[in-house]
DNA sequence: CAATTCTTGATAGGCGTACATCAAAAATTG
DNA sequence: CAATTTTTGATGTACGCCTATCAAGAATTG
């Protein structure tokens, strides 16, 4: 039993191989009746077009961008080498990845940005800031044809097709049950540091962090958020400060970046052994401190992951192949030392 | 700048396209020297072969095969319906993927099995069982051009070209780890249950939670490992009886199967609070334990993941393609009730 | 040096689809 | 019913590589 071609579902459907190739185009100048009836030829063969194949005839380039924020946050820019890496490795399979830098924190840049590069792609992955005028802009490309999928930070009600991320608030979440099994009877206060309030992912982690420490281990009191502004040097600073007005201190989440600022302090103050601190990221650093046992557990989104899972599914969606649900599920990884990668 | 072709190849290398071909696909009757010859032009121009027209030029169907264990191990169920998927998704990119089961306990039978698909595949992937004779069959399969992956269970000094699986020794570590954090300063026995002993990969998990354990937290003892033979009424035997012989039980270790037995055990005996239970592979009824609190942590392997990979690893073997090493990589899971996928 | 073997070139057909073109047939309109 | 528009067929070229064949050239052998 060879491989079913067009030219088979041509026969079947009693069409020339030039109609069924309009229909599975989505050309138009077909009656109705013909694109049913190719159609359900196509069902009952169970046709499925060679992706291989159309991909060769097809001789154009895939032409994917990706928006991401500038600045020299750690993460992003292990996102960036992860989009670098993966344009290195699509292109001889004629797809090109471009990516551009953009001040997230400013809605109408990114919105710009977005509405800017609408006609020369076939697919968009953005690092969205929830903001109206994003999501307009969003709703812009979608509607010029232009797929678009979110990445590590989603705006849900958006009309974007997939978002490559881990639910932020399940993180929270994790963070949280770790730091009230890691703690044990232990009573005293939980501290919680975030980059920004103005960024999605943080305040969800927060939300799920605060939900569970507050309903589970009430014998645990969480102080007031502090902004640690992503920087470690700012984050340091709050850090040390948050020792000295809470002596009872046993325990530290950072929902943000900055991580490195609160080793830093706790290896200062000798507290290292005695303060549970969690993090998110593994970053080199936390890497590091994790091993040393500054860090108890580091909370993780696999940047290449979710580029590579981008990539798969502005593919999928320009030449309408299919896609595997679990590969593109990002899971929240929980690092130990021990379960390092 | 359009593609380097295989004709530019030969332009450059001042030969025809004919010899470019011979030397691409290793075939022999050419010399040295201009073999030389054209790889040098490869190089320079840094020509990739389009994998794309490739495939569809070899109209030939890759072949290969799974091979995994018979028996009604939950695990290895949900393993063979992964495989069973992939099949399905791979048909048509003409990727045949056949499964065969064997009594992996045997190693002549396994060997056997082995030897028997020879010339037929490709490529085997195999749930490896540490034997001599198995050993020998790698090497065997392997000598006939047979590409050969070990799966979930490996065998490090054989010909296989690669392992998809975790480091059964770092997730026994990761355990360890777990069950010491978790118990923080509470003292008692520790009970370890495995699946059998003949399997390497309980071996590793015991010794690396064994390792930790004694190095790290010297204040729990750890009990001798029973077998519960990876099923789950032995293993609620087991742990009753383990709950009744020592009163001062603190946590519970399963590195095999079974799961479902302990915790029976444990809510029958309304331990499921007070013991930290730990354990492996994240079936249904561990994960609605994990749910209801009674399971602490399990420690998960993806088995999509590594038939993913597998396949990945085969095919990329099969026409020379290139592998994302950090995809291949399979992590060590650890879920809590909260960042359940 | 002739006979043989080993290398290479030239060329053609095929893989399954995309895309374009032109003419023929069918449906629609006034 | 003629004129027009829409739909369809037939066909050819392209994509980049694989495979096979045959003849010619080069190197090796005795």
């Amino acid at each position: 039993m060879g491989k079913i071609t067009i030219l088979d579902v041509a026969q079947s459907a009693g069409v020339s191989v030039a109609t069924v190739d309009r229909v599975l185009n989505r050309r138009n100048g077909v009656r109705k009746v013909t694109v049913e009836r190719v159609e359900s030829a196509i069902r009952q063969l169970n046709y499925q077009p060679d992706r291989l194949a159309a991909r060769l005839a097809r001789s154009r380039d895939y032409r994917f961008c990706f928006v991401l924020p500038t600045g020299n946050n750690v993460f992003m820019v292990t996102l960036g080498e992860e989009v670098r890496a993966a344009a290195e490795r699509m292109a001889p399979e004629r797809v090109v990845i471009d990516m551009r830098l953009t001040d997230v924190f400013d809605g109408h840049a990114l919105a710009h940005t977005l509405d800017q590069i609408g006609d020369i792609y076939d697919g968009v992955a953005v690092v969205a800031l929830d903001h109206p005028s994003v999501r307009e802009a969003i709703s812009g490309l979608t509607q010029r044809g232009v797929t678009v999928v979110t990445l590590v930070s989603d705006i849900p009600g958006s009309k974007r097709v997939h978002y490559a991320g881990i639910d932020n608030t399940a993180a929270g979440r994790t963070a949280a049950s770790l730091m009230g099994k890691f703690l044990g009877s232990r009573q005293g206060e939980v501290g919680l540091i975030a980059g920004s309030l103005a960024l999605r992912d943080h305040i969800e982690r927060q939300f799920g962090f605060e939900q569970i420490m507050t309903h589970e281990y009430p014998h645990l009191s969480i102080l007031p958020v502090r902004e640690g502004r992503d920087d470690w040097q700012r984050v340091e600073e709050v850090t040390t400060q948050l020792m000295k007005e809470h002596p009872n201190l046993v325990g530290l989440y950072n929902a943000g970046g900055g991580t490195r600022g609160i080793i830093t302090a706790l290896e200062k103050a000798k507290r290292e052994r005695d303060i549970v601190f969690i993090a998110h990221e593994l970053t080199d650093h936390a890497r590091k401190a994790l091993i040393r046992g500054t860090v108890d557990a580091i909370i993780n989104q696999d940047a290449g992951h979710e580029v590579r899972s981008a990539v798969r599914v502005l593919l999928a969606k320009a030449d309408n192949g299919p896609l595997i649900e679990a590969q593109e599920r990002i899971r929240i990884d929980i690092f130990l030392r021990d379960n390092l990668p």
